[in-house]
DNA sequence: ATAAAGTGTGTACCATGGTACGGAGTAAAG
DNA sequence: CTTTACTCCGTACCATGGTACACACTTTAT
């Protein structure tokens, strides 16, 4: 008894039954074979499919460009070495910035709680003055 | 003359003056004063908090992190030393993990980008590998 | 004085990423 | 066998963060 029903692949990847039919009707996963009765049968890799997609999102992925990734790397895909290129280094330079900035605020909160030791009135809060001051 | 009108800030801020309602609905800027005839009026520093407003975004606050973070600096809130402190180390635990995921991203970006120097077939994909193989 | 531009309100709509629900059929357990 | 659990589908709904629109009234420019 190979494959996995709908329920079983959701608890396994931690999400919702409707989020993987969702993934499906986003083509993020295949649609898989049925059994006579049209209930699917999911092979044991598509847990790690969708695991991939988690992961992805936590990264700021959009489901879209997951989707991208997937079929670049399936090779049943219409893009070019070239654009692969440039949404590797479109998403680069968005990740930089975006490590820039979160560094920055980390570095305001840890001072906040540096500061603020949970005791005390409410301290000249450091966060909101770095962030208001730029412009 | 002083104050502004709603499409001055919008201006301003580069954001749509629809923006600027929604945020005095969402209260993360005060309702202003208005004209005779019902226009807001709003003062110079309006145009600071939109925009710290917009950057706090780009750092992954929700509008409601950021509606807590400005009230906190107002002094005009609820929490204790303690809540701050606790949201900040909420957020700055978030923040870190976020960067360590982007940077592991980034690095596989830079590995993608070198192998696949944009001729010939498409690598096999050092992005995906990575995700895929971490459960 | 009259048209064009700006502002107000409320409500509806958009995209993203799901989640829930009703009704009907299927499978498994007692 | 019947009850419970699971699955299907389609459609509707939710939250977030806006954006657009219609309709009415001001303000400004000509």
């Amino acid at each position: 008894m190979k494959g996995l029903s709908t329920s079983e692949v959701a608890k396994e990847c931690h999400v919702n039954v409707e989020t993987i039919r969702y993934y499906e009707r986003r083509n993020l996963i295949p649609e898989v074979p049925r059994t006579a009765s049209g209930y699917r049968v999911f092979p044991a890799e598509i847990v790690h499919r969708i695991k991939f997609i988690r992961r992805a999102q936590e990264l700021d992925f959009t489901l879209s460009e997951i989707k991208n990734l997937i079929s670049i790397t399936e090779n049943d895909n219409d893009f070019t070495s070239q654009e692969i290129q440039q949404f590797a280094n479109h998403k680069l330079a968005e990740i930089e910035s975006k490590i820039i900035g979160l560094k920055s605020v980390q570095s305001m909160l840890q001072d906040l709680l540096e500061r603020c030791s949970g005791k005390g009135p409410i301290c000249e809060c450091p966060i909101i003055q770095s962030l208001s001051e730029s412009d």
